[in-house]
RNA sequence: UGCCCCGUGGUGUAAGGGUAGCACAAGUGAUUUUGGUUCAUUUAGUCUAGGUUCGAAUCCUGGCGGGGUAGCCA
């Protein structure tokens, strides 16, 4: 290896991969493999989210990048349903569906670990005759005293030398459903002493009678991870089977189960770092409890990380998939900056959808010299970056919205916006200047007074400030959803009530919008200027009543300056 | 406490014994009828102590730090 290293200063011409693609190239260069199958196997007991995006990613994009010899490649949908206590239908169709939504397709190689149940069995009966795995009748409180310490070996079991014949005859029992639940497990006889825990005779099966969701009560034995998952791997051919860190001190325990069973191939467990991400907690456990202690409406609330909720919040799968290829692929337990998925999402939006007007907290304004009644017809960009995606006509009047951020009563000099005696452009229309300023007993700003400059049209006075607007006339009040992190810390998991964002999600309930605005359809997403970015709800829209949801706000450095004062 | 894995700018990630690079973030400037976009530019890094070598982020040893691991969960 070392005498192939390059000569000084000759670039190396290899694209530069992680490490498991590096793995993957090297097998296949070798001829170790003819292609390369990886699979995808989550437990249908949850929702997926935006880290299972990123073993989804990994798992079918790898595969599309050997081309060539490497025809037959491709990545397996799995469900590992070993658990019928914990697992339901409701979530497969779930991650199915997520799976597709990203963009990936699994065509006919769509499997159950209970699809594998009677190979799982024969395998179970081979080791029991090859002496490598028997019927223990210890509870499992005893089978906990006896595994030993991280510093003691483990104690043998009274059962542990049993004959095969007689394992043979107590494991029919425990299939025939004589004994109950935890009565008896069958366990590999591999090494009570070795330093891997996972090595001291681990369980293989245990007794569950329980409903399965695609076997219903055709068995009350089943197979625990360690044992099935290689087997699975090894029944479908996957060449490279990738998962999290923590199966790492597991791969031991994968490697005997390849070796003493009779496997058609022999699978490659690799190891790679979970996502993780701050500002935001994704351990299935806690998504489960903000569900149901309420502090979320659902798995699709769309704060939650679950893809149900990101595409709910309008996330485009584009986005996701490249946030999937920036943050790499290593070892190091790392914590990614939730700013790029926020990135990626505004850049895959900003080249994608039409730029619309909508202000969020309106405030009006009267144009004082404009022509009584008049409507005029204003043409605008729906994108002027991508100019084949048209023009639109937006009624511009004499009374007005405009954002309440856009005005200050008494501005300093960094601020480009409106103020008493100031002027600004209405964007793609007039220049206005601001001359009477209208309170409420309370001495709040109820109103401005503004004089438009008829002659700026396309030109008049050049002015820093640009402000989005909407005519009151033609305006349609939509109910908007501004959604913040959930939570205010970069490593949540501590005190739920201190870390919690109490402002997480503000709804409002009066925001104005431009006719094309009011038109989407639901699950449509465009840009408000100056704003952000939003999407139509899918779920609680009607056409020509549409909610919105905002997916991600835009840089805003004005809020960056005024933050310093 | 044993064993295993991992330590590169603020964050994420390259460099497989030979110039420490990229992206994000942050700062500055230019362009701009979105304080957006785009463009230019700046700041900033090999955990530590030894060893091997002409030469170490890379190989070896120790230390320090982080993570995993004692379910009849996956």
């Amino acid at each position: 290896m070392s005498q192939s290293s390059p000569a000084p200063g000759v670039p190396a011409e290899k694209p530069s991969f992680d490490f498991i693609r590096q793995i993957v190239a090297d097998d296949l260069a070798s001829g170790k493999h003819p292609c390369v199958i990886t699979r995808f196997p989550p437990e249908p007991n949850g929702y997926l989210h935006i880290g299972h995006a990123k073993s989804i990613y990994l798992n079918f994009s790898l595969p599309l990048e050997f081309p060539g010899e490497a025809a037959g490649s491709g990545c397996h949908l799995r469900m590992d349903d070993t658990n019928p206590a914990k697992e339901e239908v409701e979530y497969v169709d779930s991650i199915k569906e997520d799976v597709r939504w990203l963009g990936f397709e699994y065509g006919s190689h769509f499997y159950n670990a209970s699809d594998y149940f009677e190979f799982f069995h024969e395998c179970a009966v081979h080791l029991i005759r090859a002496g490598k795995a028997y019927v223990d009748f210890q509870t499992s409180d005893e089978m906990r005293a006896n595994r030993g310490t991280l510093t003691e070996p483990g104690r043998p079991s009274r059962w542990r030398d049993a004959l095969p014949e007689e394992n043979l005859v107590e494991f029919a029992k425990m299939r025939a459903g004589e004994y109950p639940d935890g009565h008896c497990v069958l366990r590999a006889k591999i090494d009570l002493g070795s330093a891997n825990l996972n090595l001291r005779d681990p369980a293989l099966y245990r007794i569950v009678h329980a409903e399965h969701h695609s076997t219903g009560r055709a068995w009350c034995i089943y197979p625990m991870y360690d044992y099935a998952h290689p087997l699975e791997d090894a029944k479908e051919g996957v060449t490279h089977s990738l998962c999290t860190l923590e199966f790492e001190a597991h791969r031991p325990l994968y490697d005997w189960v390849i070796e003493n069973c009779p496997v058609p191939a022999k699978p490659r467990q690799i190891e790679f770092a979970k996502l993780q991400l701050t500002f935001t907690l994704l351990s299935k456990r806690n998504l489960r409890r903000l569900v149901e202690d309420g502090v979320v409406t659902g798995w699709d609330d769309p704060r939650m990380p679950t893809l149900a909720a990101l595409r709910r919040r309008g996330l485009p799968p584009a986005a996701i998939r490249e946030f999937c290829r920036q943050i790499g692929l290593t070892k190091f337990n790392a914590r990614t900056e939730i700013g790029l998925l926020d990135k990626c999402v505004r850049d895959e939006l900003n080249k994608s959808v039409p730029r619309y007007f909508g202000v969020l907290r309106p405030l009006k304004v009267t144009i004082a010299n404009w022509p009584a009644g008049q409507v005029e017809m204003i043409e605008a960009a729906n994108n002027p970056e991508r100019p084949e995606l048209g023009t639109r006509q937006v009624p511009m009047s004499g009374e007005l919205w405009i954002e309440q951020d856009d005005f200050m009563e008494d501005p300093p000099k960094e601020f480009f916006r409106l103020g008493p005696g100031r002027e600004v452009r209405l964007r793609y229309a007039y220049n206005i200047t601001c001359t009477e300023v209208v309170k409420d007993a309370d001495g709040c700003v109820r109103e401005l007074v503004c004089t438009y400059d008829p002659e700026s049209r396309h030109g008049g006075k050049k002015v820093k400030g640009i402000i989005h607007w909407v005519s009151a006339a033609h305006a349609q009040a939509v109910p908007v959803r501004l959604y913040d992190r959930l939570w205010t810390v970069e490593e949540p998991g501590g005190d739920v009530e201190k870390e919690l964002n109490p402002r997480s999600l503000e709804v409002l309930s009066d925001s104005q919008v431009e006719p094309a605005v009011a038109a989407m359809e639901p699950g449509e997403r465009c840009q408000f200027e100056r704003l952000g970015y939003f999407i139509a709800d899918a779920h609680d829209s009607r056409s020509g009543s549409p909610v919105f949801n905002r997916i991600v706000g835009l840089k805003d450095s004005w809020a960056k300056v005024a933050a310093k004062k």
